[in-house]
DNA sequence: ACCCCATTTTTTGGATCCAATAATTAATTA
DNA sequence: TAATTAATTATTGGATCCAAAAAATGGGGT
């Protein structure tokens, strides 16, 4: 049955990102491994990756940590992010768009016009525009044809947003998520115009502003301290 | 003696980095552990590693292979390694900087100035100078105070210039080579003297074009497909 | 002679075992 | 009673073992 390997990565990952294991918890590999059924080979293999993507931070002979998420650190992350997906459509622009990327963006473009088209929003309609936000935003870097930008993001993928993650999906304000979804969207279609224009360094700068939309109307943590948005205990 | 563990993982990024392992080289779990005279677990660590480095490519029941990395690689993550410090730069300028960080970065200066001096460069003083070099850069990105910076700079610190370091290490080339860290070095004079004045958006443009000093110059390999310039066998 | 199936071999990944080290606790002494 | 030292415990990391899966090779059949 534990023919997984890979699969305990994700896991952990899964956990750490939604706040089932929470900012400043302390992981062992034995009560870890317990939890999930394995044994402890797949748990230090999982750790060591996943502080290497920066989601858990080693302490030296206490475990591994899940690393705590400032305000100061996600905005820091917002900036890195604009700048390598402001680079990765500077650069897809410049190439120009192949027949087959060009269709793919429109087809986002497409989906994510239909959701918003009732005005207003459900919990799943934000799920659906997740994926479709993430698929538009992959076609971009792939169409930059540059796979450092990848690398340098993969590290960026996850950790940033695990601590916001509940607040972008917070229920209570789907009114104003609506009008903040529907900007970034906007968005989107001044960058696919800048794309098909081959306007490389429109489409920097559209981008580049755009990383900002995913977080400018997010209520954050008040204080500006190392308080992290998901306290632990 | 083998109480190690991190260190395999070295041995290998240095032996991949060097082209002791030239790109294409395909690595087995059990040669490699006899190379180095340990067991399959380290190495079996040290190889997800540097797979996650993106120094090595993973082949589905065939081991893992020695990335090869193309002249379109290097000329893009020189761009994204552009972007990140020109970031670092820009939010290191606006911050402003620490009384300890200016005069750490002068100091720098002041030791680089002191290599350029006398009119041409060994190859003990290129050594010398990329300590510096990185000293400055590493400084301007703590200088940011922006920890994401360093996370996507991680993947781009080894990865683009394993098949370049021979070239710029050319010591046939050691007069074009001393033109080029010259102006290189110029160059950390006007980022310092931006940084100092607090003109962030200065110090981003001129950070962004320094990153291109360091291979603007070096002859890369001529043909523009995917050859490598470590041409493995 | 060629193709397909079976067997063997190679390789990977998980589980368990062992050694070493650091931390914590308890005991003894001042 | 407090401090220091020793002992025990907890935890990590390497080595070895085992099982599963895929690839390669060999044999048999058409």
């Amino acid at each position: 049955m534990p023919r997984e390997g890979q699969a305990v990565i994700s896991i952990l990952r899964d956990k750490i990102v939604s706040g089932v294991f929470p900012a400043g918890e302390r992981l062992a590999e034995i009560p870890t491994a317990e939890l999930l059924g394995v044994s402890r080979t797949p748990v230090r293999i999982a750790f060591r990756a996943l502080a290497q993507e920066g989601l858990l931070i080693k302490l030296p002979r206490r475990g591994y940590q899940v690393r705590k998420v400032t305000n100061d650190e996600i905005l820091g992350a917002v900036e890195v992010r604009g700048v390598l997906e402001g680079l990765a459509a500077r650069q897809a622009a410049e190439k120009g768009l192949t027949e087959d990327t060009r269709v793919q963006l429109a087809e986002c473009l497409k989906n994510a016009d239909a959701i918003f088209e009732k005005g207003y929003l459900t919990e799943e309609d934000i799920e659906q525009y997740n994926v479709i936000n993430k698929q538009f935003h992959d076609l971009i870097i792939n169409a930059s044809g540059n796979p450092a930008i990848q690398s340098a993001m993969q590290l960026n993928e996850h950790l940033p947003f695990a601590s916001v993650n509940a607040l972008v999906f917070n229920p209570k304000q789907l009114d104003r998520e609506f009008r903040r979804f529907n900007f970034a969207n906007m968005q989107h279609h001044v960058v696919f115009d800048a794309l098909l224009k081959q306007q490389g360094a429109r489409a920097e700068a559209v981008m580049k502003e755009h990383a900002h939309a995913t977080l400018s109307q997010v209520d954050l943590c008040e204080s500006p301290d190392s308080r992290t948005c998901n306290p632990s205990k």
